[in-house]
DNA sequence: TTTTAGCACTCAGCCTCCCTGAGTGCTAAA
DNA sequence: TTTAGCACTCAGGGAGGCTGAGTGCTAAAA
């Protein structure tokens, strides 16, 4: 059933000035926006009431927006909200700024959007696709120690320094490397087998243990690149909002939050949009049925992508934070894909700021 | 001036009872325990308030300790508590289930410290010294491509994948690795100058400014090891305990714990002393005036040193808690120092269960 | 001199009652 | 269909009263 203009008109006035006082709207404060008397919107709203998309917290109040209405005004009503100058300076200079200094590009990302949004927001990291070994050295140290360093497929290094108490040398190590680089390269996880490693020991004549050392740092190595990592910051920020003032519903929601962060029930944006917003009951959490979340994907191409989100009050500015979220997970793909391969995050440190990537992001084709 | 053996226990019986309680306690409770009726309690109590060891929340209510009372009842009167059989158990399984999972073997003993104590915990933890390279290799991959890698003075290996316009090959990299290993090793990162710098270049005949990308991961690396880490977990906890249903005292606890983890104003054990508790005032942070901090440090030699605290309501189990803490500390010290010092934290995760160095910690010489 | 019993007093917490003002639904007139 | 008017509702806040736990003080007992 579709909405009266005039109907859409009253909602939208409804949730504008709810979002902002956090008070019940009553028919007369919007009667003059809309050039009609206060009598005629009780009437509509009595009538958008029983539709479902407004109700009264009790009798002699004012009305709120139900969930369904919120979700009318972000579907329908909402005006994409433009990001100022201002605003995006605000957000590139922070960045700027983070970047060169902390450890961690997404947790830093997670920083703004957190205090950009004065609400908790949390990071999801992940490389899809498993990865392979592409490389081998063995660099021989002493007699008892030397480093191994694996190459990965997606040009990240890792090393391991081993001391073992059987003497090692270099011609050893340099049989070890060729018979690695020659049958471990290219394969996942799952693919190293027992029988492989044991074939390897008898390949390169290793009786003290070496090969088993160096497929099992393999092995650990390729399981942790898969691993998706999960960051949750800013929680305090919930007390910034009157609806937490109520301290029970703070606890539930920060709990969730910072238990060990369990991410099952927080929302992902669909395969083809890059947003999601969902309100109050429209969450999976329970502890989340009278909060929303909104969540923005980045995706930087070569497995690497992920999501940064932000819950709150479901009176909440839903067309300004999700511009902002929206912003910065673009501004982390482009840094992420214009960086080399190799040591993504590490090296961002090292770029002059007026490198950083970015640009005005347009908010008008995030539908 | 001294309490009397009577003033003492009944200075000892508020506190207990209260930290059992979080209610003021009336002269009759404690009565009973001592044998003497309860007007003598409360002459004695008057006393104790006029001496500034308790107060009164108002006229007809009973006595809480002030700050005051609470430091003589730790510094005198607490009885130091003996973790059981379970409790151990408790903390060692979690541990070992912990280390087995998850990266960072410090950000997990905060986690264990503050569900075990049920309250917000944070971790610092610093390598002290300056480190310096003790070793340099480059590894060739392709004419555009090679690998860093700087072994540490605390054996730590780190690497850096490297992609350059220019060509490059096997010999030059060779001449170069010479060259920093002659006059690269067992610098600081301040003893690290230009003029070094430029003079490597000279001798290596560097012309397309690989002296200065290896350099400059050198002093970007020489720099991250020393920083120190930080980590707050569990502030949710806070809502356990009744004095921080006021959601005013929970918000300014949490938000400064929050707060970018800025750990100015937090106590760090003494020099020679493995604990500290700061109670109420005592406390730098303005934000922590109405809690307290109990603190303990852990040191596993080779600059491997750091602190694990927790914060909680003034009314805390002072005892308790501080066993809790202190054999936690003294468990990651045992688990530091059994690890080979090099990849330290990576290696804990293969260690097989059985072999997790704990004992019964003795917590009587924890003074 | 110290301890105890007794008594009057205090006050937070809780309840109830009442008032106010914002906002409503309904009806009848425009 | 819109508007004005009117009676109604109810959260929030303040005033008043009651209760019970706990106190300080005094005078008697040990």
């Amino acid at each position: 059933m579709e909405l009266s203009q005039r109907k859409r008109a009253i909602l939208k006035a409804v949730v504008d000035n709810y979002i902002e006082t956090a008070e019940p709207i009553g028919s007369k404060a919007i009667s003059t926006g809309l050039g009609v008397s206060s009598a005629t919107v009780r009437n509509e709203m009595a009538e958008l009431e029983s539709m479902g998309y407004l109700e009264q917290p009790h009798t002699s109040a004012g009305r709120i927006p139900s969930p369904k209405g919120y979700r009318f005004y972000v579907n329908e009503l909402m005006q994409r909200h433009k990001l100022t100058m201002e605003e995006t300076e605000e957000i590139n200079s922070v960045l700027k700024q983070k970047v060169q200094q902390i450890d961690g590009l997404i947790a830093d990302a997670g920083k703004i959007a957190a205090s950009i949004t004065s609400l908790p927001a949390y990071t999801l990291h992940s490389s899809l696709s498993k990865q392979r070994a592409q490389r081998f050295d063995l660099i021989f140290v002493d007699d008892h120690t030397f480093i191994i360093v694996i190459m990965l497929s997606n040009s990240t290094v890792k090393n391991k320094l081993v001391k073992i108490p059987a003497f090692v040398d270099q011609n050893m190590l340099t049989k070890l490397s060729t018979v690695f680089n020659a049958h471990f390269t290219n394969l996942t996880e799952e693919e190293i087998t027992p029988s492989l490693i044991s074939s390897a020991e008898t390949a390169s004549g290793d009786n003290i243990g070496l090969v088993s050392v160096i497929s099992g740092f393999l092995i650990q190595t390729l399981k942790e690149v898969d691993i998706t990592d999960a960051h949750v910051v800013g929680t305090a920020n919930l007390f910034r909002h009157p609806e937490f003032q109520d301290i029970g519903k703070a606890e539930k929601v920060m709990s969730y939050l910072s238990d060990g962060g369990d991410f099952k029930g927080l929302p992902v944006p669909e395969m083809d949009s890059k947003i999601k917003i969902t309100i109050g009951p429209e969450n999976l959490a329970e502890e989340l049925k009278d909060s929303s979340v909104i969540v923005a994907k980045y995706d930087a191409g070569n497995n690497m992508q992920g999501i940064i989100g932000v819950v709150g009050p479901t009176r909440m500015d839903y067309s300004s934070v999700a511009a902002r979220l929206a912003y910065i997970a673009d501004g982390i793909s482009k840094m992420l894909r214009q960086v080399p391969q190799s040591q993504q995050l590490q090296i961002q440190k090292n770029l002059p700021t007026s490198l950083i990537p970015f640009e005005f992001f347009d908010n008008n084709n995030n539908k």
